[in-house]
DNA sequence: TGAAAAGTGCACTGCACAGTGTAGTGTTGT
DNA sequence: ACAACACTACACTGTGCAGTGCACTTTTCA
């Protein structure tokens, strides 16, 4: 499985190396098997460390699948907002921000993270609700975006900006996330990736851009 | 969870009525606990069976998930294909095919099969890729009315038909589908359910009809 | 260099579960 | 009414797993 975070620092103290393997090893375990499939001897043998450690670092099964839950969400987070700016043509605009949003959606170890806490979160929707509602705080750059051309006079009004947004992403997820996330497909060729955003932006335009962008 | 199949004859046999017990019973379990988290004897608490009998009906916790995903499967089959017709406005006719997509997307027991057979299937990427294949062939219908539509002179060609079938799925689905299937959300309010059609279908058309539809 | 901290191997408890065998009771069709 | 069939209760095997306790070795760092 694809190595979440190649470990920021090289972590040269024993105790974080091994740490760090196991939940490297957990990462694979948990979305090969999922979490009632991964055993923590199958955990610690494929961290080359020995049961007791595991345990020494997380004090149970739960907390350990939390704890590489906080840690995947953490390195997914390396994102700049775009801001909107009056000056630029809408559609350039718009196709950096999904561009932004695409390199997200595209990241293995995002989909990888999505993917184990989907499937066990699937189960239990109380505390999926919780995660889903940490995920869609990251979705709040394009409502933003869009209520800035709004009251800019470029895009029409009396639509819900969070809406609006959704459907742009819907758009796209439907191509290079869902497939991904629920079927294993493999992540779109550039090509396809670019034809992709560009008609999704288009269509959107066509739709809600006031005047010829 | 809810009963995929209201039997279509009571089933007055004693034999018929367990089994069908068995088999409500553990698409409850499945669909709340997952595969591996469902328990035997737990299925048979459930329908109110002893654990023997549903071993004399399956004979294996595996065939028993297998029969259930067969079931399930059939029971969403109730669908007629949607013609092109090219005395009628393209608009009406695709809102049409939507509704009945859309009945089919927003059926509890269909995303109940999806919701059990991606959890388990996640993690086994050969046997989802066999599902997604049978799922995929339900999505015929709409590039099948677009190329009509395109060799009758009303949608731009040199588009994919697929493509462009996928991409109008998707601004559906991602309101309609993914969010139920994935966090568990709530089906649509009729009110939005239509509002998300009818922007679909106008976003669609402004960006592929030709002349004006 | 020596004490504290961390890792190791291993044996062990307790539990939950898949699956089976059996002896006996209820159901059904003739 | 009777034979074939299905359902049941229950006990039982074997396995895999979460989690613990302990005596011992290695690493760290002051």
């Amino acid at each position: 499985m694809s190595p979440i975070a190649p470990p920021t620092t090289p972590a040269t103290r024993l105790t974080d190396r091994k740490r760090e393997a196991i939940v490297q090893a957990a990462i694979a375990e948990f979305s090969e098997n999922g979490f009632a499939g991964t055993s923590m001897d199958r955990v610690a043998a494929a961290a080359d460390v020995s049961k007791r450690t595991v345990y020494n670092h997380f004090p149970s099964k739960d907390e350990l699948f939390e704890a590489i839950l906080a840690q995947m969400w953490e390195h997914s987070h390396a994102q700049a907002e775009i801001r909107y700016d009056a000056g630029r043509p809408l559609r350039a605009q718009l196709l950096a921000v999904l561009e932004q949003k695409m390199q997200m959606l595209d990241d293995a170890s995002f989909i990888d993270l999505s993917r184990v806490a989907m499937a066990e979160l699937m189960h239990t929707p109380e505390r999926a609700r919780a995660l889903v509602d940490r995920l869609s705080e990251k979705e709040e750059g394009l409502p933003l975006w869009m209520r800035a051309a709004q009251q800019d006079g470029r895009l029409r009004t009396g639509v819900d900006a969070h809406y609006a947004a959704h459907q742009l992403h819907g758009m796209v997820k439907s191509f290079a996330f869902w497939p991904q996330l629920a079927m294993g497909q493999p992540p779109l060729a550039p090509a396809l990736r670019q034809q992709v955003l560009e008609d999704a932006v288009d269509m959107f335009l066509g739709f809600y851009a006031v005047g010829q962008p």
